[in-house]
DNA sequence: TTAGATGCAAACGATTTGCGCGGAA
DNA sequence: TTCCGCGCAAATCGTTTGCATCTAA
């Protein structure tokens, strides 16, 4: 049961705040976000099981760019060809991926930029400051 | 002169070791990514003024793809649609971006996770491991 | 009532691949 | 002489957008 302590009602809140409809596709793919435990790429929101209504890849696409835009979604590269997101709500996640396979593990550590993020900011004069730490390699199916 | 401890000799060496032919197009791309202080995307360097010969697109692709299998340049996703790469020799270096207008800042830090790519090397079995840190945040200018 | 949201379908842009020719080894 | 690499063109795939309709506010 990923995040648990994350409220649905209380990121469709957020959103309305900021000028998002109570749509029942909005409320269907914070769902999904909500119920995953690593970032998921617009095909697999929009396929997901536990999406509660069929939501057109469009309708995604915009609903997820509308999050991100208002910074309730985080979007992360990856090296696939799509992006994959999440929530920025849950905690900060770094991430090791296979070069090879793709595969995505979530790290479990202390990230080690925080400080520096801050650094970076009151030095280059950027607003919102945000980071993404990825470490890539061989997983050991892929050395098989 | 980005690079200038880094030879062009030297890399195409490598690339003959690693069963890469010695082609004017294979030349070409490694002159253009030597040349560039910055991360390019497959079209930057298709279309740069320093591409001493012309390269179709999908020769660009190909060989670029290669040095990255032979993991002589590396990938770097940044947000934008089109990947970018650069070569694996130089410095490591991580990022700051605008996620309004896409600049790209190289950051002059001590790179603060060298040593902890060695304990998740340690830890998960992966193999290779290499990677990638990227802040984002918004610009000076698109603050204006 | 009306401005924002959705579905459908078409447009885009960055790869990615098939194929026959040409050049490095 | 062989086989890898190249250009050309077509196929893919993940968005991205236009438009008519629908619906939350």
């Amino acid at each position: 049961m990923p995040h648990s302590s994350l409220n649905l009602e209380s990121l469709l809140e957020e959103c309305a705040k900021s000028g998002l409809r109570r749509t029942s596709a909005l409320r269907a793919c914070l769902k999904v976000l909500l119920s995953s435990d690593q970032p998921l790429t617009l095909q697999e929101i929009g396929a997901s099981p536990d999406l509660e209504v069929e939501c057109d890849p469009a309708t995604v696409y915009r609903l997820v760019t509308r999050l991100e835009e208002r910074r309730i979604v985080r979007r992360i590269g990856f090296h696939s060809r799509a992006a994959h997101y999440c929530l920025r709500e849950s905690a900060h996640q770094d991430y090791l991926i296979c070069r090879e396979c793709g595969a995505v593990e979530v790290l479990d550590i202390a990230c080690p930029v925080e400080h520096l993020e801050k650094q970076i900011a009151s030095e280059s004069g950027f607003r919102d400051l945000d980071h993404e730490l990825e470490f890539y390699g061989q997983c050991l199916t892929c050395q098989g």
